[in-house]
DNA sequence: CTTATTTTTCAATAATTTTTGAAAACTCAG
DNA sequence: CTGAGTTTTCAAAAATTATTGAAAAATAAG
């Protein structure tokens, strides 16, 4: 296989990926196309190779930026601005985590919170309740166990745990 | 707050939140549905709690089976199917990493896989092959850990871990 | 300040995904 | 076997989401 293919193969895929992490096909394949490059890309590089315009681009690098998944690069004596892509995954992952848990875990939590409290004590309110209950345990749970993930080294057990995945 | 209020509410923000996991808005709301009712619910009771056609709620219920978040549950001396839902929490995010699992995480080892030999020796090849290579690794790691983290009290650092979100 | 270049915005358009509705297929009691 | 009840299918329509393209705003060099 030649590299050019290679290349084209491996955007395509980080972007059908991508589209199933709250990530874009789009921002995910500049996402790709930034991480096989060696060297930093300007908006305009990246318009031409996949062939998307201006705006697009525009739009989904500053969406990477937000999520942290890519950084401005300043050339000196450069007009434009350059970007690099986030190429440890292991970063990548964890701001993903960080943003979709700002995006939906928390406003589930805060929804759960205000429903918990629903008047009567009739069964059918009751069972209501309980559902609610456990599920508002398990969610606050999964919220701190995320926090120590990103936070990462913040104790032992993750410390065990970064060793297995990293 | 009225009961009938905190399930519209819940039924609502589980639709939300299943929309960002693989799980349309529509699947997500009958599992919600199916969660906070205390018995087993027909096809067609949940057509009419949802507002939705019978050719909708077909297709979500049978998505949901496939994904293991419903079951059937015949009632005897009923012609109908009756439904509910998995509850516990645990189970459900069990089920959705293995099944994102083998639609996201085992397509793309297979692409890094099959582009991880492109062909040439300069420079800019071998910097792909790296690139490449980082990710297959961390990849494959991601899919074990996952495997363990959905096997259950496969070993004791999962134990350590069931412990801290169950 | 002026001008060329680059970045941003956003309404219109295109592409994709979801939902409907009606017909077909299936199921089982009589 | 027949037929009423139930489930499944799928093409067309509706809803949602992404992309374009052109104009406006920002930036910086001269």
């Amino acid at each position: 296989m030649e590299l050019e293919e290679g290349k084209q193969k491996f955007i395509q895929s980080w972007g059908t990926l991508g589209s199933h992490w709250g990530i874009n096909r789009t921002m995910a394949q500049i996402h790709a196309l930034l991480l096989v490059s060696n060297e930093a890309l300007s908006a305009n590089n990246v318009m031409q190779e996949l062939n998307i315009s201006m705006g697009n681009t525009n739009m989904n690098i500053r969406a990477l930026m937000d999520w942290g998944l890519v950084y401005k690069e300043l050339k000196p004596g450069e007009r434009k601005d350059f970007y690099v892509a986030e190429k440890d995954m292991w970063e990548v992952v964890k701001k993903i985590i960080t943003q979709r848990k700002k995006k939906e875990l928390e406003p589930m939590l805060r929804v759960l919170e205000s429903i918990s409290n629903v008047e009567g004590t009739d069964p059918k309110t009751e069972e209501f309740k309980k559902v609610i209950g456990d599920l508002k345990l398990f969610s606050s749970k999964a919220d701190s166990a995320l926090d120590n993930l990103t936070k990462e080294d913040s104790n032992w057990f993750i410390g065990t745990f970064m060793r297995m995945i990293k």
